[in-house]
RNA sequence: GUCGGCGUGGCGGAAUGGCAGACGCGCCAGCCUUAGGAGCUGGUGCCCGAAAGGGCGUGGAGGUUCAAAUCCUCUCGCCGACACCA
């Protein structure tokens, strides 16, 4: 190599700007809606628009493109939009934090356009043309009319909540901005406990088929499936009517799952909230009642929440009847018992509940065993058993097992109306008010005549005022009048959660620019579901939950086809740097400009995908990245050295080097086919780079540069492409293949060609390995066990035994035993 | 506390029952070069050995299997979610 032949260089600042200049021009990730082609959705979470895009936050967006630039070439109409989630307390918090009180509006503006230049610079192909903003009037207004029409089918509803106040702002915050019981803006500032009228969405009518509908998502992570299988909280069991004691037709209706301990109810457990605590509690015990009601309701939620603290609680004087032995029974009051859960009401067993056994050790009251362990000493407890075992104590139901004992007095409550089955969940209903300016006003008004008035949908929507408060405080916008009677009416001033903006936005995309309705359902139908999912574990429950209700409900209404909206979900790690996520405002990211300035856009895009499995948080490093870009400057010298593209003809597959070429190619696009379906990406950059290094070696080797050589280079380009576009595209062109490369087909799997005609068979004897040998592909196990005989080494090992077992795993492994 | 996940070379990781350590980083030796934070060649899990070769090895201990990083049981460590839900 003497004399070098002059060569291209690869110069990332020059072709990155020009190609995505072309890409744009060409529009080349839009979606058609009418096309022929089959559909594939690729969607990404929407992001809050903060201004601190970095390189770590692209990686999720780079997976989405890698995947929507395959299917693209595989002949998919891929649907790859892109939008902003920009609306709520994040927007606002960093408007009157970092904007120097801008306007959230301006501020959310500018970061949108900041954001989309950089995630152009980072070559990813959006179709730009069906971007939503939820802040956006646009969008909001179909927010509202969403939330419309949650109302009309009932699904909305006005109810009292306990929320979180702070006495300086005089607003409601959101769970959110309580940090450690206090306001997050008045860190001396306890938060207060009040309850207001909030609106709700009942999404617990919907529990059921979205605990049941999980089963439907089988590529979802098991992790996420889990969390919303235990946010759901299904249990099983049954309400029972304790009549209270001297006061006739009154009863105290608890809920347990365990019906089999009912024998060992030894006291009742009441909310500090229950209705009946007052009338319950007898002179002698009210004035200790009253206090220890008015603690618990002065207690915070956090604070109430504190684990390892020890349980309180005091009698209040009266006794309930237990319904399966008419036993009397003290009942208590005690904060452990939630009235948010259940009936608010619990009937004690000690001996078969953690709580309870703690509760009545601290206060001396009667622990009975009702359940036997199937083994294991009897007699005086140490610990609540909580497991299941053998009746005992519990009259006519003793010897029973307690899984049937369960059934058998459910049957028997049932029979004497003395309580039934029931089901109950964790989840609760969301409250979706916000007592915040930057967020969907709530469509309604509030009229002394006619009560609450929907905003008819031709009105709306209801724009925000320009001026940034509170909108209790803009009498402009509140003052109204009732669309019913024409009276004098008030606005609603609370605006929506942010979490309605995006449990829809995957619909807008399919006709974001209808203006009469939030989505057109024929085209919705086109392009539902979503066929990839890529974001952030950060919204395993919320996002993902209130995301698959809201499609129910558009499927119950007959908007829609689907009931759920994603296939297939997948969690991407976050990118750190110096052990902390990186961001802007840490201190510790990279910026796109700089990537895109230094080593260019492709090998970050390379290098990230590289840098560990994309499910895993990573470290990133500099030198990784460079490892990254010696590899993309080796694809460019083996795709443009000047020989390459001066190649001559020649038979394909004329040369063992050349059979073996076609071969490696062949088994890449096999493997990078699959692995990019599969979002595996850190295998997929090494099996390209295996590839690079075996065309190297080929031409070290003295290979031709005939069709053999021009098919690998040209394969090599295409299954790098999704990667590194902006290079690829570059040689494409040099390469003087006609069309953008965006456009060209993707390489079919060819599994004849790729099939190893010889193969290294191990040879174990008794499990160990002993030799390896090179064998024809296919052996029948006849030949393998002759060819393993025919071994010295194998000889040696086996010393003259015979065989007892042989186990042959065709082109692989052959084990034989003596 | 409960549930879920993860522990593999100096490092990131690969291999989901069949050759442990692909690919890359780093490191070592050499080549080329006026120069190298460029390029090329070879080497690189640990131990014994001059070598041939042998032994050991996927947090630890057992087990299942012809065969275990992979499946099961226990245990240790780290991470995440939920946290009195009766």
């Amino acid at each position: 190599m003497g004399s070098r032949p002059r060569r291209s260089v690869y110069v990332p600042q020059e072709i990155e700007p020009k190609w995505q200049k072309i890409w744009d021009e060409h529009g080349v990730m839009k979606a058609s809606d009418s096309s022929p082609k089959p559909k594939y959705y690729d969607l990404v979470m929407y992001p809050y628009p903060s201004g601190d895009l970095t390189v770590g936050h692209a990686r999720n967006y780079v997976m989405g493109d890698v995947l929507a630039r395959m299917k693209r070439m595989q002949g998919f109409e891929v649907l790859h939009p892109f939008g902003w989630d920009a609306f709520g307390l994040p927007a606002e918090n960093a408007a009157m934090k970092r904007g120097g009180g801008l306007h959230p509006r301006t501020w959310t503006r500018e970061n949108v356009a900041k954001g989309t230049r950089e995630l152009k610079m980072m070559g990813i192909l959006y179709d730009w043309d069906r971007e939503v903003t939820s802040c956006e009037p646009d969008y909001y207004r179909w927010t509202q009319w969403l939330f419309l029409l949650m109302l009309e089918r009932g699904l909305a509803y006005r109810a009292m909540a306990p929320v979180n106040w702070c006495p300086v702002d005089k607003t409601v915050l959101a769970n959110e901005q309580v940090i450690n019981g206090r306001c997050w803006r008045h860190p001396d500032v306890e938060v207060e406990k009040r309850d207001l009228e909030q609106w709700f969405l009942k999404i617990t009518d919907y529990a059921d088929r979205l605990l049941d509908d999980l089963a439907l998502l089988d590529k979802w992570p098991h992790k996420v499936r889990v969390m919303q299988t235990n946010w759901i909280g299904r249990s099983m069991g049954a309400e029972v009517d304790f009549p209270v004691a001297g006061m006739a037709g009154e009863s105290i209706r608890i809920y347990t799952t365990r019906p089999d301990t009912l024998f060992g109810a030894t006291f009742m457990v009441l909310a500090p909230e229950h209705p009946l605590v007052e009338r319950m509690t007898t002179d002698k015990h009210r004035a200790r009642v009253r206090e220890y009601v008015e603690k618990a309701r002065k207690e915070t939620e956090i604070e109430r929440m504190s684990m390892e603290r020890d349980k309180t609680g005091v009698a209040t004087g009266g006794f309930a009847i237990n319904p399966v032995n008419g036993e009397k029974i003290p009942v208590w009051v005690a904060d452990y018992v939630l009235v948010t859960y259940g009936t608010g009401a619990i009937m004690a067993v000690p001996a078969h509940d953690e709580r309870d056994f703690e509760f009545a050790r601290r206060y001396d009251l009667p622990i009975r065993q009702v359940i036997a362990p199937p083994t294991g000493p009897r007699g005086v407890l140490r610990e609540a058993y909580v497991g299941p075992g053998v009746m005992v104590n519990s009259g006519e139901f003793n010897r029973l097992g307690s899984a049937a004992a369960v059934e058998r007095i459910c049957d028997w409550l049932e029979a004497k109306g003395a309580g039934k089955r029931a089901v109950k969940y964790r989840l609760r209903d969301w409250l979706i008010s916000r007592q915040r300016y930057w967020g969907a006003p709530i469509p309604v008004v509030y009229c002394p005549t006619d009560g609450i008035v929907p905003v008819p949908k031709e009105q709306l929507p209801v724009e925000l005022p320009e001026e940034y408060k509170p909108l209790a405080e803009i009498p402009s916008f509140w003052r109204t009048t009732c669309p019913k009677c024409g009276g004098e009416a008030r606005r609603e001033t609370d605006t929506m959660d942010t979490f309605i903006d995006s449990s829809w936005y995957f619909l807008r995309y399919a006709s974001p620019h209808d203006d009469s309705e939030p989505f057109d359902s024929e085209l919705a139908n086109h392009w539902m579901p979503v066929d990839q999912y890529t974001g952030g574990v950060e919204h395993a429950i919320l996002h993902l939950l209130y995301s698959r209700f809201f499609t129910k409900v558009l499927y119950d209404a007959g908007l829609i086809s689907v009931i759920e909206p994603f296939m297939r979900l997948f969690n991407q790690g976050m990118v750190k740097r110096f052990g902390q996520v990186m961001s802007k405002s840490a201190g510790n990211g990279v910026s796109i400009d700089e990537l895109a300035g230094a080593q260019g856009a492709d090998a970050g895009r390379i290098y990230e995908m590289f840098i560990g499995p994309p499910e895993e948080d990573v470290e990133w490093s500099d030198a990784g990245l460079n490892g990254v870009v010696k590899f993309l400057q080796r694809a460019w010298r083996l795709v443009l050295e000047p020989e390459s593209i001066a190649a001559e003809s020649g038979e394909l597959g004329a040369t063992v080097d050349g059979q073996a070429l076609r071969r490696k190619v062949a088994q890449t696009v096999g493997k990078i086919t699959e692995h990019y379906d599969e979002l595996r990406f850190n295998t997929a950059v090494a099996f390209l780079m295996e590839l690079a290094n075996t065309m190297q070696d080929y031409l070290r080797g003295g290979g031709a540069r005939d069709r053999v050589w021009e098919e690998a280079v040209r394969t090599l380009v295409k299954l790098l492409n999704p990667l590194a576009p902006h290079a690829c595209e570059e040689m494409w062109e040099r390469m003087g293949e006609k069309g953008m490369l965006a456009d060209a087909p993707w390489p079919a799997f060819d599994a004849a060609l790729a099939a190893e005609p010889k193969v290294v068979l191990v040879v174990q004897v008794a499990g160990k390995l002993r030799d390896r040998l090179e064998v024809d592909a296919g052996l029948s196990q006849d030949e393998a066990v002759k060819a393993a005989l025919a071994s010295e080494k194998v000889r040696a090992a086996l010393n003259g035994r015979g065989l007892s077992k042989v186990v042959y795993v065709p082109d692989r492994v052959i084990n034989l035993v003596p």
